[in-house]
DNA sequence: TCCTCCCTGTTC
DNA sequence: GAACAGGGAGGA
């Protein structure tokens, strides 16, 4: 399930492939896959990638200055790849998959390519639009700072009220990129109970901001995790599934004490912790 | 602040 | 053939 590690991998991949390709004509296979709030996806049409970048979970295509200008004109493609979605090009001629959602054509300077968006589960959505079309987008206009951009006084004033801290950390609008995994494997790693409120881990942010982005470096460094379908723009697997503590471990023994993890089901997501290791309060 | 829904493949 | 995986929207 692609976090910050995975979608930072993905632009990492697939930026060698894409950046500088005219797009000669797109083709949307499934109407669902493009964001209700996207311009339709045939502006794409004559433009040509400037850069990929990602900003949280979203990864962002953006194009460079061209087209006929003014409001209908694109600048940038915003894809969130939610649990399943895939990015990858392929070579001319290869045909779209059982669950591919959107093929861009591209002209690349040696020849032609293609960009497939697949979605197994269709969960994952496009948005094509440029600045003020995405001012209108709420998620992207609320979305909390990077992680690895924020200082702990930052993390301590955004973690506030009676709520779990986990549910906290999830909430794209206090930051942005971390879902169940690495929520999961930072609160093991500063020694925080998944179920203290986040205004009593407000005390604890700098501890807290020093596990998150340690995660998050080693999952980079680690090209991500791969628990079942997430692929980087190459095709190719993660590490950092190999070097979880505590997610998908429950009964397991803690790797620092072997009290056996504790599952529970916090903010409607899958949690496990260690009750020795991490304290509530 | 919490729950349900969306979606489909995999696992029990 | 049901439970489960889960991010975010929307409703209770």
């Amino acid at each position: 399930m692609p976090e910050l590690p995975e979608v930072e991998t993905v632009a990492r991949t697939l930026r060698p492939g894409v950046v500088g390709a005219l797009v000669e004509r797109t083709r949307l296979l499934r109407a669902s896959s493009l964001h209700p709030l996207s311009m339709p996806l045939s502006r794409l049409k004559g433009r040509v990638i400037a850069d990929v970048g990602r900003r949280g979970k979203l990864l962002l295509i953006r194009l460079a200055p061209g087209g006929k200008g003014g409001p209908a004109t694109p600048d940038r493609m915003a894809v969130h790849l939610r649990m399943t979605g895939r990015l990858m090009t392929h070579p001319a001629g290869t045909g779209p998959g059982t669950h591919t959602r959107c093929v861009i054509f591209l002209r690349r300077a040696d020849g032609p390519a293609l960009l497939h968006f697949d979605d197994v589960r269709a969960f994952g959505q496009i948005l094509l639009g440029n600045g003020a079309s995405f001012a209108r987008w709420d998620f992207w206009r609320t979305l909390g700072p990077e992680p690895l951009e924020m200082g702990p006084a930052d993390l301590a004033a955004r973690l506030k009220g009676g709520r779990a801290v986990k549910a906290a950390l999830l909430d794209q609008k206090v930051l942005a990129g971390i879902g169940n995994i690495y929520a999961d494997e930072s609160l093991f790693r500063a020694g925080i109970h998944p179920c203290t409120t986040a205004e009593s881990a407000a005390g604890r942010a700098a501890v807290l901001l020093e596990a998150i982005q340690a995660v998050l470096r080693l999952s980079i460094a680690q090209c991500g995790s791969s628990i079942r379908d997430y692929r980087d723009a190459n095709g190719d697997a993660g590490a950092f599934q190999n070097s979880f503590a505590v997610y998908g471990r429950a009964g397991l023994p803690c790797i620092r004490c072997g009290t056996p993890l504790e599952g529970m089901r916090v903010a409607g997501r899958a949690t496990v912790s260690c009750p020795r290791c991490q304290r509530q309060g």
